[in-house]
DNA sequence: AACAAAAGCCGCCAAT
DNA sequence: GGATTGGCGGCTTTTG
């Protein structure tokens, strides 16, 4: 809820607009307004869902797993089957694919979820079209997104459609450099990484280092992809990124070897390898000065299974 | 664990 | 005149 609600009210602030486009309302299913989220934060909404009339513009359903309590709530899904009938879209962010799977609102429709509860929302719903992998997902005016962060870029991609991209550039900046996403593997936010086109040459560069972080990554090699001299490479990567080059691409690989080395078991050397570190050694250094432990026992500490 | 070579970083200055 | 760029020298950090 939380991540689409900043996006909104940065839009907001950063339209530019006489007045605000986005009025945002929280609403609640429960008497008292009041929202417990799954981690026990508690919020209070503007009204009682029953007292909302429509029309709607965006209306945005959030939800963590446990669908169970969820989509048994009659009173809440038929709530949602109303108020969908007076909105010009509809959205989901996470968990809430299952609310609006259960309203019959995606039957038919391509749509996705959290990858953990992708399956599971196949095999109930068989009408639906789950798309695993994706970020989101738009089909028709119903858009579903995947777990937490992919809410905020579903609704960068709705203040695109109304404002243009030149704000949810603006929002997109003003609220993050890019995104790592839940499933393990990290993916650049499409609206980030669309930018580089524009006036972020370095948003490109950073999304391959991020993905083949095994390849030539100096400041002379990056340079000399950037067209630009190793001086001043470096300048304008620090004012960009706000890291020294060298300091950022350590970060990166690191990233990497963390990964494969919780979900792999290649030895040291192998995964110092394939993630750019010259040798075991290095990568080992490089640890030590990131995250304090040494490669052999963060595997330890964090493999799974 | 020590050490030389390489790479990175940054202040300064000149050119654009 | 301010902003961007590129080169140089010297110091620090990293690597093998």
């Amino acid at each position: 809820m939380a991540g689409p609600w900043d996006v909104f009210n940065a839009a907001n602030l950063l339209a530019g607009l006489p007045s605000e486009p986005y009025r945002l309302e929280l609403l609640s299913c429960s008497e008292d307004r009041r929202v417990e989220t799954v981690g026990g934060m508690h919020l209070v909404g503007r009204r009682n869902i029953r007292a909302c009339r429509g029309p709607i513009d965006t209306l945005i359903v959030p939800a963590s797993f446990g669908f169970e309590r969820v989509t048994s709530d009659r009173a809440l899904i038929r709530q949602v089957q109303r108020l969908a009938r007076h909105s010009r879209r509809v959205a989901s962010v996470c968990g809430g694919a299952f609310v609006l799977a259960a309203a019959g609102l995606l039957d038919g429709r391509r749509a996705t979820t959290h990858w953990r509860g992708c399956e599971e929302l196949a095999r109930r719903y068989p009408a639906v079209k789950v798309e695993p992998d994706r970020i989101f997902v738009k089909d028709g005016n119903v858009y579903t997104s995947a777990g937490v962060t992919a809410g905020i870029d579903l609704a960068l991609a709705l203040v695109e459609e109304d404002l243009g991209r030149g704000v949810a550039l603006s929002v997109a900046q003003d609220l993050v450099m890019f995104l790592r996403r839940p499933g393990g593997q990290t993916q650049f936010s499409r609206i980030l990484q669309a930018q580089n086109a524009d006036r972020q040459p370095l948003q490109e560069l950073l999304a391959r280092a991020a993905e083949r972080p095994d390849e030539e990554l100096t400041v002379e090699a990056m340079a000399a992809r950037s067209h630009m001299s190793p001086r001043n490479f470096a300048r304008v990567f620090v004012k960009q990124v706000g890291k020294t080059p060298a300091r950022f691409i350590e970060q990166v690989r690191v990233d990497a070897a963390r990964r494969r080395l919780e979900e792999t078991n290649s030895d040291l050397e192998c995964v110092a390898d394939g993630c750019g570190f010259g040798s075991a050694n290095s990568m080992r250094r490089s640890f030590l000065r990131v995250l304090g432990v040494t490669p052999g026992a963060y595997r330890e500490r964090f493999r799974r299974g």
